[in-house]
DNA sequence: AGACACCGAATAGTGACTTC
DNA sequence: GAAGTCACTATTCGGTGTCT
């Protein structure tokens, strides 16, 4: 399909705000039957062979993008003829390679570009899957979250074994506030050390908390009150 | 409604290569 | 070496969507 023809149905586009750099045009020579591969599945999806790009080169690891097939150059008996319509060249014909033109941000390299576009097919195909983080760094995040999972639960179960058992009447005797508050029962402690007490205390079972328990949190500011702290 | 930003297509300019 | 061809990049153009 010539660059004439390829403005048939433009897809839908977004306004984004410039991000300082000005994009470039780049002419991606490739296969006519690429080019064309490219072109149906952006008009599928709804999006300009652009964005196919962007989100390849966004999304997958720039090594497994260097390590994809390069759909290669145009085939040299594959050349296309444009006839220019206008200028001081009106009429004068170009035999050229068929290509790719997308404008992107600066800096990218045309084969990197041209291998985004054919993980981009094959994808969409179900050629290619493409893990979005390496194996080995995937392996290790996996391992890091089961050694926290397993601290996590290490820590429930030794609060758990600390925590105070909710009293079955609620608290209404001092030695009942101590207890609470993890004092023994003939415990002379201060103000303060009652203060810290019960705001450690709350902090863990607040509801809001992971841990929160209402319960143990009601008979905490009873024991508070009780104490006039 | 108009300004702005983006897009792909079209074209100009230029340099490398080929042919005579 | 001059002229022609080819291929590339840069720029321009017209269309479209978004934002104010």
């Amino acid at each position: 399909m010539p660059d004439s023809l390829m403005s048939a149905q433009r897809p839908i586009r977004k306004a984004v705000p410039r991000t300082g750099e000005r994009s470039r045009t780049y002419a991606i020579p490739c296969s006519a039957g690429f080019r064309d591969q490219v072109t149906e599945l952006a008009q599928q999806r709804g999006v300009s062979i652009a964005d196919l790009a962007r989100a390849i080169l966004l999304t997958v690891p720039e090594a497994t993008v260097n390590a994809a097939p390069d759909p290669g150059e145009p085939p040299a008996h594959e050349r296309e003829e444009v006839t220019l319509l206008s200028g001081a060249s009106k009429g004068r014909v170009l035999r050229r390679k068929p290509r790719l033109q997308v404008r992107l941000q600066p800096g990218l390299a045309v084969v990197q570009l041209r291998r985004a576009l054919g993980l981009a097919v094959a994808m969409a195909r179900g050629d290619h899957v493409v893990a979005l983080e390496a194996p080995a760094a995937r392996g290790k995040q996996a391992d890091r979250i089961k050694a926290l999972e397993e601290e996590l639960e290490r820590l429930r179960l030794m609060l758990s074994a600390v925590a105070f058992e909710p009293l079955k009447d609620g608290v209404r005797t001092r030695m009942q506030a101590l207890y609470v508050l993890g004092f023994p029962a003939d415990a002379q402690p201060d103000a303060r050390a009652l203060k810290a007490r019960y705001r450690m205390l709350a902090m863990i079972f607040h509801p809001d908390s992971p841990q929160g328990d209402t319960l143990r949190m009601g008979q905490l500011n009873a024991a508070r009150d009780l104490l006039r702290l």
